[in-house]
DNA sequence: TTTACTGCAAATATTTTGCAATATC
DNA sequence: GATATTGCAAAATATTTGCAGTAAA
């Protein structure tokens, strides 16, 4: 075993998320190695959403070596024992998030940024809603937009080619 | 220019979506290329989601030749006209569809299908749902599941195995 | 005639795979 | 000790790009 006793202590903890993992990978007859452990500890402590290469730079950053083989391993496990969602919003490459509460996810198609919002409304009426000849599991609502941030900018640069037609107007 | 009588009566035709096209192409500067218009009007015949792939195939089965990077080209610039959108769905290469009215993509997460379903009431919610610090363009729901085919199927199969597990017992 | 577009082949980006070394059970 | 897992490098997949020839305006 690679050692750290880091991940060693969070592999051994009481964490539901370990339990819940530990019970996947023994269902599943597969090995608790240190690298899952040590992947799982790194989500755990992402809130929102992330790439397969900035999960494998913060793993690195936290002075634990893992290859890319095994990053993406590892996060298809998590997402076979419904612990991590994959998603891919118009335009960005897979981001993963881990699955909580249901939400819905805001996406400005300036600057990219997502932002996750519960709606109880929403929540409510999916849970109601039933489809013809369909059994439905789970589901993803995205949003495509603009955030606040990026439309104040974008009026400022309105506005600046607004203010030289003016001036040019003048001459 | 590349002749083909079918696809220069469909560039000139009153079609409504040729029309769109033509002023998009016409308002960026862009030229109206033979190829552009064979694609268009390939997409055109195609009901629900298709693939790069399947859409050069299409296309070249209508005995028009056009490059994957000619294909690729004119589905962006389809996309800037916001007449065709790209979906990833879990699990699944990009997949493309004509933007027509709003409605619910469901989506087999056994066979992969796509069926897309009119939902009013979810289209009245959406319209009438604002996000803070939020300016939204358009939306997607996607919901998983497994369609009734498939969730008869695997019906069978549990029973196959329960009957062989009875037999097993019985020996 | 000017320059945007196409097609090809090469480059990129992302994800998957084969295999030898290694760690888990 | 048996075998699942890791890491590496190579392969597969999907998409983008550079460029020379071609076509639209």
């Amino acid at each position: 075993m690679k050692t750290d006793p880091n991940i060693e202590d969070f592999a051994s903890s009481n964490n539901p998320v370990v339990r819940k993992f530990n019970e996947y990978l023994d269902s599943h007859g597969l090995r608790r190695t240190t690298e899952r452990y040590a992947i799982l500890n790194r989500i755990m402590g992402i809130n929102g959403h992330f790439t397969i290469e900035e999960l494998q730079q913060l793993i690195e950053g936290d002075g634990f070596r893992v290859s890319r083989s095994t990053v993406y391993n590892t996060v298809e496990l998590l997402m076979d024992a419904r612990m991590l969602r994959r998603h891919v919003f118009e335009g960005m490459q897979a981001q993963y998030e881990r699955i909580t509460l249901p939400h819905t996810h805001l996406i400005c198609t300036t600057c990219g940024k997502v932002k996750e919002v519960r709606d109880t409304n929403f929540a409510a009426f999916m849970n109601a809603r039933r489809f013809n000849a369909f059994n439905t599991d789970h589901y993803s609502l995205y949003v495509y937009g603009t955030c606040s941030t990026c439309a104040r900018k974008l009026k400022r640069t309105r506005q600046a080619v607004k203010d030289k037609d003016e001036k040019n107007k003048k001459r």
